[in-house]
DNA sequence: ACAATTTTGTTATGATATAACAAGTAAAAC
DNA sequence: GTTTTACTTGTTATATCATAACAAAATTGT
């Protein structure tokens, strides 16, 4: 195994866990687009910074509606132009990733590694891991180049029970 | 390498293949579908049957609608819920597969055996191949299993360039 | 035939996303 | 520092994907 890693990107409620602050996650998310967007010459606009935060300070994946909701609440644009193309530009970016099994938007955790989104959803909590895992993305390279395939993305949504859901329908059942 | 396959469900017209007759598949498809429902004491209704006929004789994923126009065209209802109704059932009867980054349908190749879908879809034709991998598979569960999480389904979809296409992009610019 | 169940018809609406063009704003060129 | 250019945002309208709710019809079991 070369590489593997992943990150909890969402909690059950706002509160600080004991090994997770979640506001962490959301100025470091920011601090890193700061730094890509400058690098790349791209405009990281009021719009799209704000769009980026809440984003993050969501829990779960955030609709585009959602999104559009909590943008208009604060004075901007309430038109779904304004927020798909915050969104577009993120995606863009890597800043977001889609999860397109629920048309939902997500802030990404290596924004600077050039990756793409593996995702584990809960079921029951819709808790959404992202992770990174080396050996599985070689090996669909290979598989793809086998047919004559060139891989350029990856959508790879793993659905079922998060470890927490878990353990509570064990206790609820007991 | 435990186990590996794949089906090209699409081509590029609907002209027999020296090596792949469409046909055959749907043919096969729908046996396959006729003797399942029977099975499961399922009924394979008129719009179901047609409906899973027309997704497999499109050599794309077919969008609800588009499906909808087709049976509207034979004198169907002409109504969304009549083909949702249509797709739920072939869905959950594992006939049919969802492409969740097209919104579209795709016959499914391995009704009988119980399987997720994995599929490589070309950015250029538009064309999609469903694979089954059981490396990658297992490496899915045992990952998640290694965070606590008990996997349930799977949503894998590469997107990229096809041989063909590749072929194509290589011999225009020579 | 009757009741129970499932499937389909029908109307309406919700949810997600984009087209097209005008107006504004920031960056670059002069 | 104004003009030109490119980019970003505002605005209206509409396309696309999907489901709720309830009535009518067909199928199945008794």
């Amino acid at each position: 195994m070369k590489h593997e890693d992943s990150h909890q990107h969402s909690q059950q409620d706002s509160h600080q866990h004991s090994h997770h602050n979640h506001n962490d996650c959301i100025d470091t998310a920011l601090e890193t687009a700061e730094t890509l967007c400058a690098e790349q010459g791209q405009r990281l606009t009021k719009v799209r910074r704000r769009a980026l935060e809440l984003i993050w300070e969501s829990h779960r994946p955030l609709g585009a509606y959602q999104l559009l909701a909590k943008l208009a609440e604060e004075g901007f644009n309430s038109a779904p132009p304004t927020v798909y193309r915050a969104l577009d530009f993120l995606l863009g970016a890597g800043l977001i990733h889609k999860v397109e099994s629920m048309n939902a938007y997500l802030g990404c955790a290596h924004a600077d590694k050039a990756h793409k989104g593996y995702f584990l959803i809960c079921d029951e909590c819709h808790n959404v891991m992202e992770f990174d895992y080396q050996d599985i993305h070689a090996a669909l390279i290979e598989k793809a180049a086998h047919q004559g395939f060139e891989l350029r993305a990856e959508t790879i949504e793993l659905t079922g029970l998060c470890a927490k859901c878990k353990a509570k329908k064990v206790g609820a059942s007991a």
